[in-house]
DNA sequence: AATTTTTAGTTGTATATACAACCTTAAAGA
DNA sequence: TCTTTAAGGTTGTATATACAACTAAAAATT
């Protein structure tokens, strides 16, 4: 069997790290250039509880696809920052929800606009197949590694 | 101007996110179920050491496109656990160059199989064609954010 | 009804990431 | 040569991530 020598640079798992981290450093630093006091994950939450307010940590785990101890610390450092708010369920009291708080919730509807601008300077010049096609391929390595 | 509904789970930047901490948990489960107390993200450093032994903190940081800080508290674990060592250069002595340990070298060539079976795992049932057409989408995001 | 199992969330611990500010040394310019 | 600028690295600070172990409460089982 030959030598096989893995080229780092040439495998798909680099790949994914390298652009992940450089899309979500650039996201952050286009809220913090905008003025806004937020991170990239933090915005996923926003986002979701803007659909939906009230939501259990669980539930909101499943939608951003984290651990529920990320997550735990994750609304540990929205609360802190007055971005929303837990609220024992009175109903089944291991649960507490997340509600946006206003300020939460002003804060979700201008991020939007940071996230599209910034998403379509990541997407220049690729082919809109080409993407769809990308998000497929890391679709299914989400379900084959999940 | 209609109102614009942002659909997380349809961006692009979310599906990166979500494949990319699935695949290194993985990853990093995989090392450790196969006996191996390391991360993904060191045997990227590993790696790269092991095609050339004594390279400098920011020659790291150039070829596995981190910010100098991160390597330098990447470098710090793996120093810790006796994977590589800092020997100052002599020719320039603001640079300090990393060495591969015995323990890291061994470690290095004993990762590159858990790290084949974890990406066969990953691309399971994904065309090649596919594989490639995303890796180039990320490659050019990478030069889009970076 | 009492016991067992599952679910929701937190805490301890370890790692990774990056920006800002800093120190030290080398290189470039005046 | 002296000064200024650039380069290599570290530290402070804040955030994110996940596994293991834990507490409390609900649900399922006996």
């Amino acid at each position: 069997m030959p030598q096989q020598k893995y080229i780092l640079e040439e495998s798909l798992g680099y790949a994914m790290g390298r652009a992940t981290r450089s899309l979500g450093a650039l996201v952050n630093r286009n809220f913090a250039q905008a003025g806004y006091d937020v991170t990239c994950e933090q915005w996923s939450v926003l986002v979701n509880l803007g659909k939906k307010n009230g939501q259990s940590q669980q539930e909101l785990a499943g939608l951003i696809c984290k651990d529920k101890t990320s997550v735990t610390r994750l609304i540990d450092n929205m609360e802190k920052h007055s971005l929303v708010v837990r609220i024992p369920d009175k109903n089944d009291r291991r649960q507490k929800l997340i509600y946006l708080t206003k300020k939460g919730q002003d804060l979700q509807e201008k991020l939007v606009i940071v996230i599209q601008k910034t998403l379509i300077e990541a997407q220049k010049s690729i082919k809109i197949k080409d993407i769809e096609t990308c998000k497929s391929v890391l679709h299914q390595i989400y379900e084959n590694t999940k």
